[in-house]
DNA sequence: ACGTAAACCTAAAGGCTTTCGGTTTCGGCA
DNA sequence: TGCCGAAACCGAAAGCCTTTAGGTTTACGT
């Protein structure tokens, strides 16, 4: 008791059983990180700002894998396009804190930083103020989506035996880990088409 | 103590209640629905399959906004893109449920049917097996995080004062109301440009 | 009229988040 | 070297949650 020789715990080592929780079994809590740290579930709060602070270190920690060097890339929407690749792989990783991540604001200042600069690129690529965000979010959940389906291809749709929907099944069966990765590219495609022809347009600001 | 000569309860008062108060707080417990049908939270379990029960239930319940006959359009695009906007404009009235909804497995009979047409009415048009699920998650992507952005506008982005962001702040200010409307449309006519093009170039089952 | 099923209650187990005070160790400073 | 504050952990507790089990009263069909 009291203060031990070498340290159990510090946000390094609470953040990665975190995610090793959640990459196991989809979630995680405080006292199952104090377990698998050997402390009591008290201690873990000396390091860390409650459960929602956890869930912040852990989207800086998947997202520290996103590059921050394809935003200053020229043109704007070869930097978009490599974002949005470098975005969907570093979720795609763990795929599992989606759900955890989407349902919080974004605090994490890294992570704030980086659609700070994903603004700027837009706005000085000429889209208009407010059309940005509606890209930028466009584009977010495109990549998270994909993310999502890379892991969980057949865990969202629970099919039962008394409701009959053979088509629906035989859909999800066709869809195959290779054919994500391209369906993604397909949808990038399509995406990038759009906003380009949006620009062009006249920054999509007008009605 | 022992039954009344009124039901307190039933599944269309606990779904009621339940959807309240996601709209009011963006959360919902069992004993918080007890306590407002003046029961107690035990009884709650007779007439429900626990949380995720009532979670099926507030599937149910938003998606019978979701017009059925949209899918009965012809041809195909005009009927996706039908289907769509009233699937928006059911989610857009209870955006808060989103987040729920997203994280647990479909089960309900009646959304199970609805995808199960979704599906038919793509293959019949010619798109192949493969390549029909991945345009209905791009689609429920795109409404259900336009549906997200109507509700919660700036609460996904929490700006701290020692992290300045300043483009970051100016676009999230600049996104109205009304321009979320017609930004959903914008996607909307690009995604149907996508599939169009998909299909036309053979299905979009070929490498 | 009577028995069964429905609707509710009380109680409790076990988990979670969070806070608070106590105890030991570490590190810097005189 | 000695000391003191801060750091790191423990123990305990409050208050919430989900879920189950058994008891009691009412309603309904036979």
């Amino acid at each position: 008791m009291g203060r031990p020789r070498t340290p159990l715990l510090d946000r390094e080592r609470i953040t990665t059983t975190a995610l090793q929780l959640i990459d196991e079994q989809g979630d995680f809590s405080v006292p199952q990180i104090a377990r698998r740290l050997g402390a009591q579930t008290g201690s873990v709060y000396h390091h860390v700002d409650g459960r929602d602070g956890i869930v912040e270190l852990l989207r800086e920690r998947v997202a520290s894998a996103i590059d921050p060097a394809t935003l200053e890339l020229a043109p704007w929407d070869e930097a978009l396009a490599a974002w949005a690749r470098s975005y969907r792989a570093a979720f795609a990783a763990h795929p599992r804190t989606i759900p955890l991540l989407m349902t919080s604001p974004v605090r994490a200042p890294s992570v704030l930083r980086q659609y700070e600069r994903a603004v700027t690129l837009l706005g000085d690529a000429g889209f208009a103020t407010e059309a940005v965000m509606p890209v930028i979010v466009a584009l977010e959940n495109l990549v998270l989506g994909s993310a999502l389906d890379l892991a969980a291809p057949e865990a969202m749709w629970e099919l039962r035996e008394d409701t009959p929907t053979p088509r629906l099944a035989e859909a999800l069966a066709a869809v195959g880990e290779g054919r994500a990765d391209r369906a993604f590219e397909v949808a990038l495609t399509g995406f990038m088409d759009h906003a380009r022809a949006l620009l062009e347009r006249g920054g999509g600001g007008e009605a």
